[in-house]
DNA sequence: ACCCTGTTGACTGGTCTGGTCAACGAAAGG
DNA sequence: CCTTTCGTTGACCAGACCAGTCAACAGGGT
Protein backbone atom coordinates (compact mmCIF):
# COMPACT_ATOMS: atom_id res chain seq x y z
CA UNK A 1 0.00 0.00 0.00
CA UNK A 2 1.73 3.33 -0.71
CA UNK A 3 0.99 6.56 1.07
CA UNK A 4 -1.96 8.43 0.21
CA UNK A 5 -1.91 12.65 -0.32
CA UNK A 6 -1.94 14.03 3.22
CA UNK A 7 -2.90 17.02 1.42
CA UNK A 8 -6.74 15.33 0.88
CA UNK A 9 -7.68 15.20 4.14
CA UNK A 10 -10.20 17.28 5.09
CA UNK A 11 -9.02 19.89 7.00
CA UNK A 12 -10.44 19.22 10.04
CA UNK A 13 -9.58 15.91 10.49
CA UNK A 14 -5.48 16.69 9.50
CA UNK A 15 -5.29 19.75 11.91
CA UNK A 16 -7.07 17.14 14.40
CA UNK A 17 -4.61 14.53 14.15
CA UNK A 18 -1.50 16.75 13.53
CA UNK A 19 -2.53 18.66 16.67
CA UNK A 20 -3.11 15.63 18.75
CA UNK A 21 0.47 14.11 17.46
CA UNK A 22 2.13 16.93 17.98
CA UNK A 23 0.96 17.59 22.00
CA UNK A 24 1.55 13.37 22.49
CA UNK A 25 4.62 13.29 21.01
CA UNK A 26 5.69 16.40 22.94
CA UNK A 27 4.86 14.87 26.26
CA UNK A 28 6.11 11.25 25.73
CA UNK A 29 9.09 11.11 23.05
CA UNK A 30 8.59 9.28 20.06
CA UNK A 31 8.77 5.88 21.10
CA UNK A 32 6.32 5.94 24.29
CA UNK A 33 3.93 7.49 22.26
CA UNK A 34 1.29 4.96 21.53
CA UNK A 35 -0.73 5.63 17.93
CA UNK A 36 -3.78 4.74 20.06
CA UNK A 37 -3.47 7.78 22.20
CA UNK A 38 -3.25 9.61 19.53
CA UNK A 39 -6.08 8.74 17.21
CA UNK A 40 -8.28 8.19 20.49
CA UNK A 41 -7.34 12.17 21.34
CA UNK A 42 -7.42 12.92 17.56
CA UNK A 43 -11.26 10.99 17.49
CA UNK A 44 -10.50 9.15 14.16
CA UNK A 45 -9.74 5.21 13.55
CA UNK A 46 -6.86 4.08 13.89
CA UNK A 47 -6.60 2.56 10.25
CA UNK A 48 -6.55 6.15 8.72
CA UNK A 49 -3.92 7.18 10.35
CA UNK A 50 -1.88 4.83 8.45
CA UNK A 51 -3.46 5.07 5.40
CA UNK A 52 -2.23 8.37 4.82
CA UNK A 53 1.02 8.22 7.34
CA UNK A 54 2.52 4.92 6.52
CA UNK A 55 3.98 4.20 9.85
CA UNK A 56 4.57 5.96 12.94
CA UNK A 57 8.03 7.12 11.55
CA UNK A 58 6.87 9.00 8.82
CA UNK A 59 4.39 10.83 10.84
CA UNK A 60 6.93 11.78 13.21
CA UNK A 61 9.01 13.10 10.06
CA UNK A 62 6.13 14.52 8.58
CA UNK A 63 5.40 16.27 11.82
CA UNK A 64 8.77 17.74 11.92
CA UNK A 65 8.67 18.92 8.85
CA UNK A 66 5.52 20.70 8.91
CA UNK A 67 6.41 22.44 12.32
CA UNK A 68 9.46 23.49 11.38
CA UNK A 69 8.11 25.17 7.87
CA UNK A 70 5.27 26.66 9.50
CA UNK A 71 7.50 28.37 12.67
CA UNK A 72 9.99 29.61 10.46
CA UNK A 73 7.45 30.92 7.92
CA UNK A 74 5.97 33.01 11.04
CA UNK A 75 10.01 33.46 12.05
CA UNK A 76 10.86 35.10 8.85
CA UNK A 77 7.84 37.26 8.11
CA UNK A 78 7.63 38.44 11.48
CA UNK A 79 9.96 39.12 13.66
CA UNK A 80 11.80 42.67 13.47
CA UNK A 81 15.40 42.69 13.82
CA UNK A 82 15.73 46.29 13.11
CA UNK A 83 15.46 47.38 16.42
CA UNK A 84 18.34 47.33 18.50
CA UNK A 85 16.65 47.49 21.66
CA UNK A 86 16.53 44.35 23.30
CA UNK A 87 12.99 44.48 24.87
CA UNK A 88 11.74 45.22 21.35
CA UNK A 89 12.86 42.39 19.84
CA UNK A 90 11.77 40.27 23.14
CA UNK A 91 8.13 41.98 22.75
CA UNK A 92 8.01 40.92 19.06
CA UNK A 93 9.20 37.07 19.41
CA UNK A 94 6.75 36.94 22.61
CA UNK A 95 3.92 38.39 20.40
CA UNK A 96 4.97 35.78 17.43
CA UNK A 97 5.03 32.93 20.19
CA UNK A 98 1.30 33.84 21.35
CA UNK A 99 0.17 33.97 17.61
CA UNK A 100 1.74 30.56 17.06
CA UNK A 101 0.38 29.13 20.15
CA UNK A 102 -2.88 30.53 19.37
CA UNK A 103 -2.74 28.93 15.65
CA UNK A 104 -0.88 25.89 16.13
CA UNK A 105 -1.29 24.76 20.15
CA UNK A 106 1.88 22.31 20.41
CA UNK A 107 3.97 22.64 17.55
CA UNK A 108 6.42 24.97 19.97
CA UNK A 109 6.52 22.38 22.47
CA UNK A 110 7.13 19.62 19.85
CA UNK A 111 9.80 21.46 18.35
CA UNK A 112 11.51 21.81 21.15
CA UNK A 113 10.98 18.02 22.15
CA UNK A 114 12.23 17.05 18.97
CA UNK A 115 15.04 18.67 19.83
CA UNK A 116 16.01 16.66 22.72
CA UNK A 117 14.42 12.95 21.11
CA UNK A 118 17.38 10.63 21.17
CA UNK A 119 15.46 7.44 19.50
CA UNK A 120 17.68 5.99 16.98
CA UNK A 121 14.74 4.91 14.84
CA UNK A 122 14.30 9.41 14.68
CA UNK A 123 17.18 10.52 15.48
CA UNK A 124 18.88 10.97 12.04
CA UNK A 125 16.10 12.16 10.21
CA UNK A 126 15.64 15.20 12.09
CA UNK A 127 19.58 15.71 13.61
CA UNK A 128 21.01 17.71 10.08
CA UNK A 129 18.28 20.44 10.81
CA UNK A 130 17.38 20.26 14.56
CA UNK A 131 19.20 22.54 15.85
CA UNK A 132 19.49 25.34 13.22
CA UNK A 133 15.99 27.25 14.30
CA UNK A 134 16.76 26.83 18.28
CA UNK A 135 20.43 28.61 17.69
CA UNK A 136 19.25 30.83 15.04
CA UNK A 137 17.10 32.27 17.36
CA UNK A 138 18.68 32.34 20.67
CA UNK A 139 22.12 33.72 18.49
CA UNK A 140 20.00 36.47 16.58
CA UNK A 141 18.09 37.78 19.23
CA UNK A 142 21.38 39.25 21.41
CA UNK A 143 23.27 40.25 17.87
CA UNK A 144 23.75 43.69 18.00
CA UNK A 145 21.71 45.15 20.38
CA UNK A 146 22.31 48.21 21.83
CA UNK A 147 24.28 48.30 25.14
CA UNK A 148 24.48 52.06 25.36
CA UNK A 149 21.27 52.16 26.58
CA UNK A 150 21.81 50.43 29.98
CA UNK A 151 22.53 51.81 33.04
CA UNK A 152 26.36 53.08 33.35
CA UNK A 153 28.11 50.54 36.16
CA UNK A 154 25.50 47.34 35.06
CA UNK A 155 26.98 44.16 33.95
CA UNK A 156 25.18 43.81 30.89
CA UNK A 157 25.27 39.85 31.02
CA UNK A 158 24.35 39.63 33.94
CA UNK A 159 21.02 42.22 32.83
CA UNK A 160 20.63 40.88 30.53
CA UNK A 161 20.32 36.93 31.83
CA UNK A 162 18.09 38.42 34.38
CA UNK A 163 15.75 39.64 31.34
CA UNK A 164 15.54 36.47 29.84
CA UNK A 165 15.25 34.91 32.98
CA UNK A 166 12.14 36.85 33.54
CA UNK A 167 10.59 36.53 30.31
CA UNK A 168 11.05 32.60 30.28
CA UNK A 169 9.67 32.50 33.83
CA UNK A 170 6.70 34.52 33.24
CA UNK A 171 5.92 32.53 30.02
CA UNK A 172 6.65 29.38 31.56
CA UNK A 173 4.07 30.08 34.47
CA UNK A 174 1.23 31.78 31.77
CA UNK A 175 1.94 28.86 30.18
CA UNK A 176 1.21 26.15 32.80
CA UNK A 177 -1.69 27.67 34.37
CA UNK A 178 -3.80 26.95 30.79
CA UNK A 179 -7.20 27.27 31.82
CA UNK A 180 -9.79 25.63 29.19
CA UNK A 181 -11.35 29.27 28.33
CA UNK A 182 -11.99 28.72 24.57
CA UNK A 183 -11.13 32.44 23.67
CA UNK A 184 -7.18 32.17 24.10
CA UNK A 185 -6.83 35.26 21.90
CA UNK A 186 -8.70 37.28 24.78
CA UNK A 187 -6.31 35.85 27.25
CA UNK A 188 -3.37 37.40 25.17
CA UNK A 189 -4.26 40.75 25.71
CA UNK A 190 -4.10 40.02 29.34
CA UNK A 191 -0.61 38.36 29.04
CA UNK A 192 0.85 41.27 26.76
CA UNK A 193 -0.38 43.70 29.44
CA UNK A 194 1.39 41.41 32.47
CA UNK A 195 4.41 40.99 29.97
CA UNK A 196 4.60 44.79 30.02
CA UNK A 197 4.83 45.39 33.00
CA UNK A 198 7.87 43.42 33.37
CA UNK A 199 9.38 45.01 30.87
CA UNK A 200 8.64 48.63 32.97
CA UNK A 201 10.05 47.52 35.85
CA UNK A 202 13.41 45.64 33.94
CA UNK A 203 13.34 49.19 32.04
CA UNK A 204 13.55 51.05 35.11
CA UNK A 205 16.01 48.71 36.88
CA UNK A 206 18.62 48.52 34.08
CA UNK A 207 18.18 51.45 31.45
CA UNK A 208 19.39 54.72 31.71
CA UNK A 209 16.70 57.21 32.86
CA UNK A 210 16.80 59.24 29.83
CA UNK A 211 15.87 55.73 27.86
CA UNK A 212 12.82 54.66 29.86
CA UNK B 1 6.35 -13.79 51.16
CA UNK B 2 6.09 -11.03 53.85
CA UNK B 3 8.47 -7.71 53.30
CA UNK B 4 11.20 -7.64 54.35
CA UNK B 5 13.46 -5.32 56.61
CA UNK B 6 14.64 -2.36 54.16
CA UNK B 7 16.97 -0.85 56.51
CA UNK B 8 18.62 -4.34 56.80
CA UNK B 9 19.65 -3.88 53.33
CA UNK B 10 23.15 -3.30 52.83
CA UNK B 11 23.58 0.69 52.65
CA UNK B 12 25.49 0.38 49.39
CA UNK B 13 22.75 -1.01 47.62
CA UNK B 14 19.83 0.67 49.25
CA UNK B 15 21.08 3.76 48.03
CA UNK B 16 21.96 2.67 44.83
CA UNK B 17 18.27 1.64 44.84
CA UNK B 18 16.85 4.69 46.05
CA UNK B 19 18.71 6.84 43.80
CA UNK B 20 17.78 5.24 40.76
CA UNK B 21 14.26 4.69 41.33
CA UNK B 22 13.70 8.28 42.21
CA UNK B 23 15.86 9.35 38.89
CA UNK B 24 13.32 6.95 37.12
CA UNK B 25 10.14 7.86 38.49
CA UNK B 26 10.87 11.22 38.49
CA UNK B 27 11.75 11.23 34.79
CA UNK B 28 9.10 9.02 33.79
CA UNK B 29 6.57 9.23 35.88
CA UNK B 30 5.02 5.87 37.73
CA UNK B 31 3.03 4.07 35.00
CA UNK B 32 5.68 4.40 32.39
CA UNK B 33 8.57 3.97 34.56
CA UNK B 34 9.50 -0.46 34.89
CA UNK B 35 10.93 -1.68 37.36
CA UNK B 36 13.33 -3.28 35.00
CA UNK B 37 14.85 -0.17 33.85
CA UNK B 38 15.67 0.75 37.72
CA UNK B 39 17.16 -2.71 38.66
CA UNK B 40 19.60 -2.57 35.63
CA UNK B 41 20.46 1.33 37.05
CA UNK B 42 21.00 0.29 40.17
CA UNK B 43 22.68 -2.84 38.98
CA UNK B 44 21.05 -5.65 41.02
CA UNK B 45 18.63 -8.18 40.32
CA UNK B 46 15.34 -8.31 39.78
CA UNK B 47 14.20 -10.30 42.60
CA UNK B 48 15.87 -8.64 45.40
CA UNK B 49 13.88 -5.21 44.81
CA UNK B 50 10.36 -7.59 45.25
CA UNK B 51 12.17 -9.44 48.12
CA UNK B 52 12.49 -6.19 49.99
CA UNK B 53 10.10 -3.96 48.45
CA UNK B 54 6.79 -6.07 47.67
CA UNK B 55 5.40 -4.41 44.77
CA UNK B 56 6.02 -1.40 42.76
CA UNK B 57 3.48 0.49 44.12
CA UNK B 58 5.15 0.10 47.52
CA UNK B 59 8.59 0.82 46.64
CA UNK B 60 6.94 4.38 45.30
CA UNK B 61 4.96 4.95 47.89
CA UNK B 62 8.22 4.14 50.38
CA UNK B 63 10.30 6.39 47.96
CA UNK B 64 7.48 9.27 48.76
CA UNK B 65 7.71 9.14 52.19
CA UNK B 66 11.62 8.92 52.44
CA UNK B 67 11.95 11.35 50.19
CA UNK B 68 9.42 14.01 52.09
CA UNK B 69 11.44 12.75 55.56
CA UNK B 70 14.49 13.74 54.20
CA UNK B 71 13.71 17.08 52.74
CA UNK B 72 11.44 18.20 55.67
CA UNK B 73 14.14 17.07 57.98
CA UNK B 74 16.85 19.56 56.38
CA UNK B 75 14.29 22.10 55.58
CA UNK B 76 13.33 22.61 59.20
CA UNK B 77 16.85 22.46 60.30
CA UNK B 78 18.63 24.25 58.36
CA UNK B 79 15.74 27.30 56.43
CA UNK B 80 16.31 30.65 58.54
CA UNK B 81 13.52 32.75 58.94
CA UNK B 82 14.95 35.23 61.14
CA UNK B 83 15.58 37.71 58.36
CA UNK B 84 13.01 39.57 56.86
CA UNK B 85 15.23 40.13 54.01
CA UNK B 86 14.18 38.26 50.62
CA UNK B 87 17.66 37.67 49.23
CA UNK B 88 18.90 36.20 52.97
CA UNK B 89 16.20 33.86 52.41
CA UNK B 90 16.88 32.83 48.94
CA UNK B 91 20.37 32.07 49.42
CA UNK B 92 19.44 30.24 52.53
CA UNK B 93 17.24 28.00 50.33
CA UNK B 94 19.87 27.72 47.47
CA UNK B 95 21.93 26.61 49.80
CA UNK B 96 19.92 24.06 51.04
CA UNK B 97 19.19 22.76 47.68
CA UNK B 98 22.85 22.47 46.89
CA UNK B 99 23.11 20.47 49.62
CA UNK B 100 20.69 17.75 49.07
CA UNK B 101 21.75 17.84 45.89
CA UNK B 102 24.79 16.39 46.67
CA UNK B 103 23.35 14.41 48.80
CA UNK B 104 20.63 12.76 47.43
CA UNK B 105 20.95 13.62 43.93
CA UNK B 106 17.18 13.08 42.55
CA UNK B 107 15.38 13.68 45.59
CA UNK B 108 14.06 17.05 44.70
CA UNK B 109 12.69 16.31 41.23
CA UNK B 110 11.27 13.11 42.44
CA UNK B 111 9.41 14.92 45.18
CA UNK B 112 7.88 18.03 42.51
CA UNK B 113 7.58 14.66 39.87
CA UNK B 114 4.89 13.35 42.60
CA UNK B 115 3.55 16.85 43.07
CA UNK B 116 2.01 16.48 39.62
CA UNK B 117 1.53 12.13 39.38
CA UNK B 118 -2.23 11.40 38.34
CA UNK B 119 -1.68 7.62 37.78
CA UNK B 120 -4.38 6.08 40.17
CA UNK B 121 -2.57 3.34 41.82
CA UNK B 122 -0.93 6.01 43.19
CA UNK B 123 -2.47 9.23 43.28
CA UNK B 124 -4.48 8.04 46.96
CA UNK B 125 -1.42 7.05 48.82
CA UNK B 126 0.38 10.92 48.22
CA UNK B 127 -2.42 13.05 47.85
CA UNK B 128 -2.93 13.73 51.54
CA UNK B 129 0.40 15.32 51.91
CA UNK B 130 1.76 15.93 49.03
CA UNK B 131 1.07 19.54 48.84
CA UNK B 132 1.96 20.47 52.04
CA UNK B 133 6.26 21.14 51.55
CA UNK B 134 5.47 23.09 48.03
CA UNK B 135 2.69 25.14 49.77
CA UNK B 136 4.85 25.65 53.03
CA UNK B 137 8.14 26.54 51.14
CA UNK B 138 6.51 29.29 49.32
CA UNK B 139 3.78 30.05 51.41
CA UNK B 140 6.68 30.42 53.99
CA UNK B 141 9.42 32.11 51.52
CA UNK B 142 7.26 35.69 51.16
CA UNK B 143 5.90 35.61 54.89
CA UNK B 144 6.99 38.89 56.26
CA UNK B 145 9.45 39.89 54.69
CA UNK B 146 10.69 43.68 54.66
CA UNK B 147 9.37 45.66 51.95
CA UNK B 148 10.68 49.18 52.90
CA UNK B 149 13.91 47.76 51.81
CA UNK B 150 13.13 48.55 47.94
CA UNK B 151 13.35 51.72 46.49
CA UNK B 152 10.05 53.92 46.70
CA UNK B 153 7.75 53.33 43.73
CA UNK B 154 9.04 50.24 42.68
CA UNK B 155 6.15 47.60 42.20
CA UNK B 156 6.95 45.05 44.87
CA UNK B 157 4.79 42.36 43.40
CA UNK B 158 6.36 42.77 40.03
CA UNK B 159 9.88 43.18 41.54
CA UNK B 160 9.63 40.02 43.63
CA UNK B 161 9.01 38.04 40.63
CA UNK B 162 11.89 39.26 38.82
CA UNK B 163 13.76 37.70 41.71
CA UNK B 164 12.31 34.50 41.78
CA UNK B 165 12.19 34.22 38.09
CA UNK B 166 16.03 34.90 38.23
CA UNK B 167 17.03 32.39 40.45
CA UNK B 168 14.55 29.55 39.45
CA UNK B 169 15.69 30.68 35.71
CA UNK B 170 19.65 30.02 36.97
CA UNK B 171 18.63 27.11 38.70
CA UNK B 172 17.29 25.18 35.97
CA UNK B 173 20.21 26.37 33.51
CA UNK B 174 22.42 25.22 35.50
CA UNK B 175 20.75 21.86 36.56
CA UNK B 176 20.21 21.39 32.61
CA UNK B 177 24.40 21.82 31.63
CA UNK B 178 25.21 18.89 34.25
CA UNK B 179 28.55 17.78 34.00
CA UNK B 180 29.70 14.31 35.23
CA UNK B 181 32.24 16.05 37.34
CA UNK B 182 32.80 13.72 40.21
CA UNK B 183 33.10 16.54 42.52
CA UNK B 184 29.82 18.13 42.48
CA UNK B 185 30.85 20.02 45.91
CA UNK B 186 33.83 21.83 44.22
CA UNK B 187 31.54 23.51 41.36
CA UNK B 188 29.31 24.30 44.22
CA UNK B 189 31.42 26.93 45.27
CA UNK B 190 31.30 28.35 41.75
CA UNK B 191 27.63 28.50 41.64
CA UNK B 192 27.26 30.23 44.53
CA UNK B 193 29.53 32.76 43.55
CA UNK B 194 27.52 33.07 40.37
CA UNK B 195 24.32 33.41 42.30
CA UNK B 196 25.86 35.94 44.37
CA UNK B 197 26.21 37.94 41.07
CA UNK B 198 22.80 38.04 40.33
CA UNK B 199 21.38 38.87 43.79
CA UNK B 200 24.20 41.76 43.78
CA UNK B 201 22.54 43.06 40.39
CA UNK B 202 18.89 42.65 41.71
CA UNK B 203 20.03 44.49 45.12
CA UNK B 204 21.52 47.01 43.33
CA UNK B 205 18.12 47.14 40.83
CA UNK B 206 15.35 46.67 43.01
CA UNK B 207 16.89 47.77 46.69
CA UNK B 208 17.45 51.40 48.46
CA UNK B 209 20.83 52.68 47.47
CA UNK B 210 21.30 52.90 51.36
CA UNK B 211 20.71 49.19 51.90
CA UNK B 212 22.47 47.75 49.18
C1' DA C 1 -24.30 -2.42 -11.29
C1' DC C 2 -19.61 -1.37 -10.53
C1' DC C 3 -15.85 1.09 -9.12
C1' DC C 4 -13.17 4.29 -6.25
C1' DT C 5 -12.03 6.81 -2.11
C1' DG C 6 -12.24 7.17 2.65
C1' DT C 7 -13.08 4.96 6.87
C1' DT C 8 -13.55 1.53 10.47
C1' DG C 9 -11.96 -1.48 14.38
C1' DA C 10 -11.07 -6.35 15.29
C1' DC C 11 -7.04 -8.80 14.89
C1' DT C 12 -1.97 -10.40 14.90
C1' DG C 13 2.76 -11.30 16.11
C1' DG C 14 5.89 -9.51 18.79
C1' DT C 15 7.64 -6.91 22.74
C1' DC C 16 7.45 -5.35 27.39
C1' DT C 17 5.93 -5.56 32.31
C1' DG C 18 5.08 -6.62 37.18
C1' DG C 19 5.67 -10.27 39.82
C1' DT C 20 7.12 -15.40 40.96
C1' DC C 21 10.02 -19.07 42.11
C1' DA C 22 13.32 -22.84 42.11
C1' DA C 23 17.85 -22.81 42.86
C1' DC C 24 22.24 -21.44 44.70
C1' DG C 25 26.30 -19.52 47.49
C1' DA C 26 27.80 -18.18 51.71
C1' DA C 27 27.55 -17.68 56.34
C1' DA C 28 25.87 -19.36 60.98
C1' DG C 29 25.21 -22.66 64.20
C1' DG C 30 25.23 -27.01 65.92
C1' DC D 1 30.77 -31.43 58.29
C1' DC D 2 26.08 -31.09 57.84
C1' DT D 3 21.97 -28.30 57.92
C1' DT D 4 19.39 -24.25 58.27
C1' DT D 5 18.84 -19.68 57.11
C1' DC D 6 19.49 -15.39 54.53
C1' DG D 7 20.32 -12.72 50.59
C1' DT D 8 20.53 -13.03 45.86
C1' DT D 9 19.85 -14.43 41.12
C1' DG D 10 17.63 -14.44 36.46
C1' DA D 11 14.71 -17.49 33.66
C1' DC D 12 10.07 -17.59 33.42
C1' DC D 13 4.89 -16.51 33.16
C1' DA D 14 0.50 -14.45 32.07
C1' DG D 15 -1.31 -10.45 30.80
C1' DA D 16 -1.02 -5.74 28.76
C1' DC D 17 0.28 -3.08 25.07
C1' DC D 18 1.97 -1.86 20.53
C1' DA D 19 2.66 -0.84 15.40
C1' DG D 20 0.76 -2.22 11.58
C1' DT D 21 -2.85 -5.15 8.62
C1' DC D 22 -6.98 -6.25 6.45
C1' DA D 23 -11.61 -7.59 5.34
C1' DA D 24 -15.54 -5.09 5.25
C1' DC D 25 -18.32 -1.35 4.31
C1' DA D 26 -20.45 3.44 3.31
C1' DG D 27 -21.48 6.40 -0.23
C1' DG D 28 -20.59 9.16 -4.31
C1' DG D 29 -19.60 9.12 -9.21
C1' DT D 30 -20.18 6.95 -13.66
Amino acid sequence: MDKHKISAMSEEKRTALLTAAMAEFAQNGYKKTSTDTIISRAGMSKGLLFYYFGTKKDLYIYLYEYANRVVMKEYNEKIDYESKDIFARLRSMILLKFKLIEAFPAVLDFISSAYFEKDSAVVEAISQDSKKLYQEASGKLLEGIDLSLFKPGIDHKIAIQIILFTIKGYSEAQASSEKKTKDYSSQINHYIYEIDEYITALKAAFYREDRV
